[in-house]
DNA sequence: ATGGCAGGTATCACCTGA
């Protein structure tokens, strides 16, 4: 089974890449991120087309996550549940396939670090642990929690180490999202490469890709046994080199089920 | 240190992204 995660930023503008994409590159689930569109004027024919059902969060302008996947998922819900509102923003969907259950997850980004949207960030990381904490015990299967998560845990994961005052790499944002994974996630990735210079996101301000400043900042978490169960991982930068790309790469994970 | 590019909404400028 392949899942990958892409943050196509705004689903109507990337459309047809994304068909082109699936077209060449069949996955059984795909998970994406900043759709910026209201359910109702979603573009579902051409996916449905090419055998995909469709589960859709989204909302105007901001945000809005989907997964399609080959055969029907169960289980399927979005938003936290929680109490204090994060669900306004639609930054969660997850669903169940194959007796796997995948989340997709589009983490906030932060704006600057200290300001008020960096602390909301920080407040929502601590929102998705108590999720995922609920899921994982509620559940009996095994867990791919994918996505973009606007952090690079590691300096290997930026095309050169930045400060601690920068966004998607302070202590904080990184300490919040390894106690996430404490909860027995590991990232897919880097079971196969270990060397700096992979990336998954380059601003396309500052000519950031033709000069391959980038960040690897859209991952894939596993459980245990599924990350056992993980036979590749790579990020397909081919999407990321055509005219109006996203400026994110699709990531994919191959599980051996 | 700074700013740069892109999408959406509703303009004919502003917000957000990362």
């Amino acid at each position: 089974m392949k899942v990958a995660t892409w943050n196509v930023n705004s689903i109507r503008t990337r459309e047809q890449i994304v068909v082109k994409w699936l077209k060449n590159n069949p996955v059984d689930v795909l998970c994406l991120q900043e759709t910026k569109v209201i359910n109702e004027s979603f573009p579902r024919k051409a996916f449905k087309e090419l055998g995909y059902h469709l589960y859709i969060s989204g909302q105007k302008s901001y945000n809005g996550v989907a997964i399609f996947s080959t055969t029907p998922m169960t289980d399927v819900t979005t938003g936290f549940g929680d109490g204090e509102n994060f669900d306004v923003q639609k930054r969660v969907i997850t669903g169940v396939i194959n007796h796997t259950r995948i989340v997709n997850l589009y983490v906030p980004n932060g704006s600057v670090v200290k300001s008020e949207k960096y602390d909301y960030k920080l407040r929502w990381l601590k929102a998705l642990r108590k999720y995922l904490q609920d899921l994982l015990e509620t559940g009996s299967g095994e867990m791919c929690v994918c996505g973009d998560f606007n952090i690079a845990l590691h300096d290997l994961d930026i095309y050169k180490p930045r400060g601690e005052n920068h966004i998607m790499c302070s202590p904080a944002e990184r300490q919040a999202l390894q106690e996430v994974l404490e909860l027995g996630l590991e990232d897919a990735f880097r079971k196969f490469t270990t060397t700096g210079g992979h990336f998954s996101w380059w601003d396309y301000r500052a000519a950031g890709y033709a000069r391959n400043r980038g960040w690897r900042i859209d991952h894939h978490y596993l459980t245990g046994k599924l990350y056992e169960k993980a036979i590749n991982c790579w990020i397909d930068i081919e999407p990321r080199k055509v005219t109006k790309p996203s400026d994110h790469a699709p990531v994919i994970v191959e599980l051996q089920m």
